[in-house]
DNA sequence: CTAAAAGATGTTAGCGCTAACACGTCCGAG
DNA sequence: CTCGGACGTGTTAGCGCTAACATCTTTTAG
């Protein structure tokens, strides 16, 4: 850093503002060290940066591995929206379900210097993080879940008001009698989605919604497809609450010698990866999932509060369709 | 690092060259060091451990978006074993297929000081970061790809011997006319796969195997399916190139009204996730990608040159069986 | 045209740790 | 004994950067 002072004839100290979009340089200093920045190709170093800040400047990214599908988004948009504020993020491996190895990864994290954390499903909903995170006094952004403690920041899209949509996406093609796969009991997103799509078809004389137990996986999306088809009457579309145990229905339809879109209508919540790769393409609703994310890194930084709802996206693709009679 | 010292009755050189497992300290001195850092939970700054040895100590993991699956096991892997030898882990995400961001990406890491870097699938296989990565000297371990370059080091399954064992497992369990799946062309487990699959159908008189090419994908599965399920004489198993391949197959099987195993077996490769979730669960080969990626920053850390093959396993689950007839 | 405010840049100190060397203290060989 | 070395521990300096404050320069108001 000092030969890039040196070259560009100003003090380190402009350069560290240079480097951190610091506001008060002057454009002609700026873009004499920028110059010198690129023509060199330095880059600050990340450990000195943190150790410098020590204590400030640092924040953490919890994950667990169910969240898979999440996670390279999760880690992109965190990655960019920590850059972006000139943020250090620490990345801590931790594990739902192990309270025990839960608490150690934040403690971790606050040991690390964080002073903010991010919280993306399913440890959002784990008290064992999150009572750890209160002990320490961290700041912490919840993806995809809702704000259990006081003082958290929430980040998720309105599960009831998506839900809603899709059902009347459903309810808008001609479709009367409807099922409904519902995710593990113990995210509160399941029941706010039910009562969206519920709340949908009850706005509508003649609809009936059927519910079967599901757990967001794509085998318990198979076997609740198997158990609507078996009904009589018969369903003519299923909304599954996520895209897993979309892709589960899809299976059993097409177990059961049906078609998609053509005998049943399927429609999943999520727009993973997976929605986009089976076949049909899974009509279904975007979580901004990598915008989130970078949100939160923007507002542990800033100490912004912006809390409410983040906007989803509807995507028609093409498991939906008419009812054939 | 001084309270715990202080605490302890010694200069904060000792507790280093205690956390450092430095033999040169005394059994007792040890003892009472070690005991005041469990009380207080101390945890070194990793920051300042490396900015202290100078430059050295961090490697980078470069990663792709599309390598989503195994992201989540091979960050672990990589964090897991860049704290085990002390080393920083830098991450920084790149875009496979796009040479610029792939080139910037690799020049971030050198610049932030990595003297080794992880490439997991794709981007082991791109001559962009591949040659990047030469200009700068790090040294590199890609994972689950061949070592294309001098210098490289490579860690990954033996695919031929793999596929080899899973087409011998139907074979044995009386199979006689086989479907495979291929993968992508350009990546070079492909032939691999393939080849280890038709030497052992060639070592079995009678038997036949039928390829279709697929790209990885669940829909290419999905239609290589159809299209091998459409012959006569019919396979009675098909075995794909990886999990999202074989949940197509398996989605194709379902489509034409026959069952798994019962009338078809449908065998997968890598054992992600998903093929423990769908259903019936798959039978597959497993790649110890968490194990990989933490040997890879073992060996960038300590200068290990261990090369060859990593052992694989073979995961007997559902989806394979006798033949009916 | 001057003084004070505002803006731009430099200086000093230190983040938490570890190399490198300096300093005891105890040992056994001569 | 007495000296060289082995051993255990402390001291000094500095890794590359940034907070906080100090200083210098420009602007603005009267």
């Amino acid at each position: 850093m000092s030969d890039i002072a040196r070259l560009a004839g100003v003090s380190p100290m402009t350069v560290s503002r240079v480097v951190n979009g610091d506001a008060r340089v002057r454009e002609a200093t700026r873009e004499k060290v920028e110059k010198v920045i690129r023509e060199t190709g330095y880059v600050p170093d990340p450990a000195a940066r943190i150790l410098a800040r020590a204590g400030g400047g640092r924040i953490g990214l919890l994950y667990a591995n169910p969240s898979n599908a999440y996670l390279a988004e999760v880690l992109s948009g965190a990655l960019e929206g920590a850059r972006s504020v000139g943020l250090l993020l620490l990345i801590e491996p931790s594990r739902a379900g192990a309270p025990d190895e839960e608490r150690e990864a934040v403690r971790r994290l606050a040991a690390g210097g964080a002073q903010g954390v991010i919280v993306p499903p399913p440890l959002g909903e784990s008290d064992a993080t999150l009572d750890a995170i209160a002990k320490t006094g961290m700041k912490a952004v919840v993806l995809a879940a809702p704000a259990l403690r006081d003082g958290l920041i929430s980040l998720r899209v309105d599960d009831y008001g998506a839900a809603h949509e899709m059902m009347r996406h459903l309810l808008d093609l001609g479709h009367r009698g409807v099922g409904f796969v519902e995710g593990r009991r113990d995210q509160s997103a399941t029941p706010d989605r039910r009562h969206g799509a519920q709340v949908a078809v009850d706005a509508v004389t003649g609809a009936t919604m059927w519910a079967e137990a599901g757990d967001f996986t794509y085998r318990s999306g198979f076997e609740a497809g198997q158990r609507l088809l078996a009904r009589t009457p018969r369903p003519t579309a299923i909304f599954a609450s996520n895209d897993d145990m979309a892709a589960g229905v899809l299976a059993a339809v097409h177990a059961a010698g049906l078609s998609t879109p053509g005998d049943i209508s399927v429609a999943g919540f999520d727009d993973t990866y997976l929605a986009a790769s089976v076949w049909p393409t899974l009509t279904t609703i975007r979580q901004p999932v990598a915008e989130m994310a970078r949100a939160a890194a923007v507002i542990l930084g800033r100490g912004g509060e912006e809390d409410g709802p983040v906007p989803h996206e509807f995507i028609a693709r093409e498991s939906t369709a008419s009812p054939s009679d």
